[in-house]
DNA sequence: CTACTTTTCAATGTATTTATTGAATAGATA
DNA sequence: TATCTATTCAATAAATACATTGAAAAGTAG
């Protein structure tokens, strides 16, 4: 059968894609290059791994045409190639948050260890800003936050809060984002703002979350 | 660092989730369940492969909660569990058909083997049947039909087609469709209906994209 | 309770995947 | 062109995934 054969091949195909994402260490990989481009040596730094592995990560992931290089001297940039990649990536955590219930006992084991910070959603930041006052800080590095950030947010990188926050208003309530719910800079800057009699909450959702909002309410 | 370990314990169960669906022949198996429930007998003969293998896979995809079972007689029945599922599947569907080349050129090689038929999208379907009169017919085994359709198709199991296409009046125009863009018998059907000086198109999409598509009408 | 059917499990051999190390390469800079 | 550096390749060893066969189990029906 010519038409079995055709089939075969294109499921073949798709799961070249998912094979991609299959791997732990690619998805962290993915979630990393959404804030910013990386080069393969810092990339290798932020994930933990060796450069080698690193780089035949990305290669893999190239191949399946998630990401694409370019050169800026000796470095050799990886960034995601698409906008599509992060809808792809959503869309598998979406289900997996939702799904597995490991990962929700996981996530909840590690906020109650983060001294039970109260959190915001996207949704609610944008009907409370509306209505109190807020001072919303990304503590992403500043170079993500140059790469892009939510509209409004003032630029806090973790490392610098303790000495910036004096310029806060105590009237403010001050809500901190970094690159989202598995990203624990957030909760850090609010345990920080708390013991310094701040109003503080933490946003779960990230800037990539953000941006893919935007694409819908358009 | 604490929090390595939970962002590591995370990862991997994301990529427990993208693993399930890392395998040909798993995608092909939710594709064919998104249609209908099967027991694992039927399913083994609908993806051509081994009872056992069939079972083996099936608890890959139970285990991620993609599936769930049920009982009927000595038949254990496998199920999609939830549409989120269905829009994991069709966002990879989304990012594979868009970004990799080599499917485009596949289903191209395909298409054309297909003596060229004219295809027409569900959105082209919704503006055309307002306009002229438009016949919609559901090639796909009467199961399948029954277990949910496009509302207004009448079901046309493609073995029953040509002593039923006498019903047809030839001032319609035939509108075909079966389970989406994988599938053949839509286009099987179409050949058969223009070789009987029918007016004919295939639509590309199937149930289970017009169901999705409902969603986001809401 | 027994017989029967469907599904699952276990064992096997093969193939793929993965992280690491150390060597090779490609490309930039001088 | 020669040198230097980041990246990629190759080889390895361990682990995991895969399809198949045949046996075991689970559950229905009589």
């Amino acid at each position: 059968m010519a038409s079995n054969v055709f089939k075969d091949q294109v499921y073949t195909e798709l799961a070249r894609v998912t094979t991609a994402i299959s791997n732990p260490k690619r998805m962290e990989i993915i979630d990393v290059l959404s804030q910013k481009a990386y080069s393969v040596e810092e990339l290798s730094k932020e994930v933990s791994m060796s450069v080698a592995s690193t780089s035949q990560h990305l290669q893999v992931l190239k191949s399946a045409k998630m990401v694409v290089t370019s050169r800026n001297g000796n470095f050799v940039i990886y960034s995601i190639s698409d906008d599509a990649v992060l809808k792809l990536v959503s869309s598998v955590k979406e289900f997996g948050f939702r799904k597995i219930a490991e990962i929700e006992r996981l996530i909840q084991d590690f906020k109650t260890g983060q001294e039970g910070l109260e959190t915001l959603t996207l949704d609610e930041l944008r009907v409370r800003s509306k209505k109190s006052n807020i001072l919303l800080i990304d503590v992403r590095p500043e170079e993500e936050y140059e790469a892009g950030h939510i509209t409004d947010a003032l630029s806090v990188p973790l490392d610098q809060l303790k000495k910036r926050m004096k310029e806060f208003p105590k009237s403010k309530t001050i809500v901190a984002y970094c690159r989202g719910p598995l990203c624990v800079m957030a909760g850090d800057a609010v345990s920080i703002l708390k013991r310094n009699q701040f109003k503080a909450l933490r946003m779960e959702e990230g800037y990539v979350e953000w941006k893919l909002k935007q694409y819908d309410l358009n």
